[in-house]
DNA sequence: CCTTGTGTTCTCCG
DNA sequence: CCGGAGAACACAAG
């Protein structure tokens, strides 16, 4: 599930992969996953370029050289974008362990070609990725909607508290609320409440301020952790070159219901909490 | 049945 | 009764 971390890692690759390269044609295979008009669309994209690559929580904003509308891309579940090269596509195979492990397949539903030879790939299994084209006003009011973001000069702690302090609802939940706090998903934000040793259904306005400061600390910590470490891979998510992200060995919770806690060695709880999976240590967070 | 990101819809409460 | 907050549902496929 590409999260901050996965999206980040992507839009910094694929900026030096595509910058000013002309696409030259546009291959759609799922046009469901165009959430604007197809022939609008098609029409914008042929024989432009990506100007710049900007992110804003889990979304991807590609400027466009030759129009004033914006393309936004959500990988969502299962998305992913992978730019294979004129060189690895000529040399054909993907036996050896350097060349992609996702490049063209059954999930490709979209195909950039551009004018040196190379691909963009977007693949998507479950197929909710979403693709639009919107003009500044759309863009603007799109990204006025999202909270919050660690990393950004935003992110001080008493814009946080602010946020968390009178919420009746669990901390989990509001870290996962992109209106509130944006890019943490599932994984990150299991991993942010362990670090900060709050359990995850504790009501958000009855946390203390040195809870609320550790969980402020604690998603600044693995978010640029795991953006050193390139993502996590738990299963689907793959980088611009089809790699997958390292930080899964850094995984304390996630995914780890049942095992024990690497920390105290008790068996890790796996609860359901607003509809998501959710484990926790029971001893390390109070 | 499980998995999850997000937009929409429903429900509750002051 | 209105509005906002939060929860629940829908989507999709392996």
């Amino acid at each position: 599930m590409p999260e901050l971390p996965e999206v980040e890692t992507l839009r910094k690759d694929l900026l030096v992969f595509l910058k000013n390269k002309r696409i030259v044609d546009l291959s759609i295979k799922l046009e469901r996953l165009i959430k604007s008009d197809l022939k609008e669309f098609k029409k914008t994209i042929k024989n432009n370029s990506f100007k710049n690559i900007r992110r804003v929580g889990k979304l991807m904003i590609f400027e466009l050289e030759k129009s004033d509308k914006t393309l936004l891309v959500h990988l969502k579940m299962t998305g992913q974008l992978i730019y294979v090269s004129q060189d690895s596509l000529v040399a054909g195979g993907h036996s050896d362990s350097s060349s992609p492990e996702f490049s063209e397949n059954k999930y490709s539903k979209l195909i950039f070609q551009f004018s040196d030879g190379s691909k963009l790939f977007f693949n998507d299994m479950r197929t909710f990725g979403a693709l639009k084209l919107v003009d500044v006003r759309e863009l603007i009011e799109i990204i006025n909607k999202f909270g919050i973001e660690p990393l950004q000069k935003d992110f001080r702690l008493k814009s946080f508290q602010k946020i968390v302090e009178k919420r009746s609802l669990n901390i989990k939940a509001l870290l996962l609320n992109q209106n509130l706090v944006s890019g943490i998903g599932n994984i990150y934000a299991d991993e942010i409440l362990f670090r900060a040793g709050v359990r995850p259904d504790r009501l958000s306005k009855e946390l203390s301020k040195s809870e609320i400061k550790k969980i402020w600390q604690s998603t600044e910590v693995i978010i640029k952790k795991a953006i050193k470490e390139r993502g996590t891979t738990f299963n689907n998510y793959r980088d611009a070159r089809g790699k997958k992200g390292n930080f899964v060995k850094f995984l304390k919770v996630y995914g780890r219901g049942g095992e024990k806690c690497k920390k105290c060695k008790s068996v890790l709880n796996k609860i359901k909490l607003s509809g998501r999976g959710t484990v926790y240590c029971s001893v390390c967070q109070k």
